[in-house]
DNA sequence: AAAGTTAGTTGTATGCTACAACGAATAGGG
DNA sequence: CCCTATTCGTTGTAGCATACAACTAACTTT
């Protein structure tokens, strides 16, 4: 270990810098793409979507936040008619989370003016950088933290 | 536009899901790591010090954030005694920020533990993948806004 | 059946943020 | 030299997101 190089240290030091930034940016660049949906709650929507079904523990592992939290924003999100919840007919404890008609339109004209977004910053890279880009966040993101196991 | 290979809008798709990811997970994770400092202030605290010398204006536009939050994030970090600020002597309105002897010492005792735990993170990466990592994430985000010109 | 565990909600407090209205300092015309 | 921008920063106010703790309901284990 003591040999190991400098440039790891200085390659570290920009990827948390560099993350660290966009980490800050992210909410007022989120807020601009969709000033409607109340922000969190997009974000908890698409992945219910992205999984379909899920349940709000699930949620709250995945993005390392508090049930209350979960519980408020999904809470938020039917009362929009965005999540639908249905009993566990196995378990009544758990509720199945799945996104509604109307949420699934909602995520659909988000997400094209957030790909829109993305295409624009990204517009000038190969594909072969974006799918480097890519696969190097899904094994940062992967590595980290026991949030999901898959 | 009409060519372009289905597996660009993937690699964007998945880009665009771990950054959220990311963004999303970055609080808490912050939080583990430096319970005592402010959190947020921690972020400008690092930035002051980074650029020897700022004005909370550089940083509200750096970070995407309003003048009045970066106002009072500064007036936090100065009551706890981690920053000065030095009128300019050219300009009265302006004031230069710098980290205090104690800033400096709580940035480096935090940047310890926050490198320890990117470096357990990225311990497997090769320092290859680690530079192309950092020059993609600084291509983000030098790309994105215009939050500041270099 | 009693004790323990898991899912979710609600009460409460706090942090971070924006927007708007303001004060102070400077810069630019007439 | 005043009068009007413009710029930098602060304070008032309000809202969202979040955590922690206490609680209920439902399942599990012994």
């Amino acid at each position: 270990m003591a040999g190991a190089p400098r440039e790891r240290e200085e390659s570290l030091d920009v990827i948390q810098r560099e993350l660290t930034a966009f980490a800050r940016r992210a909410r007022a660049a989120a807020a601009r793409l969709h000033p409607d949906l109340p922000l969190v709650s997009y974000t908890l929507l698409a992945h219910i979507d992205h999984r379909q079904g899920c349940r709000a523990t699930d949620l709250a592992a995945h993005y390392m936040l508090d049930k209350s939290t979960v519980s408020r924003q999904v809470a938020t999100l039917e009362k929009l008619g965005l999540v639908e919840r249905h009993p566990d007919p196995d378990d009544h404890r758990i509720q199945v989370l799945h996104p509604t008609t109307a949420g699934v339109r909602a995520l659909a004209s988000t997400q094209a003016s957030r790909r829109a977004a993305y295409r624009e910053r990204l517009g000038e890279w190969t594909a072969d950088d974006l799918a480097r880009f890519a696969e190097y966040l899904l094994r940062y993101n992967a590595t980290g933290d026991g949030t999901d196991p898959r």
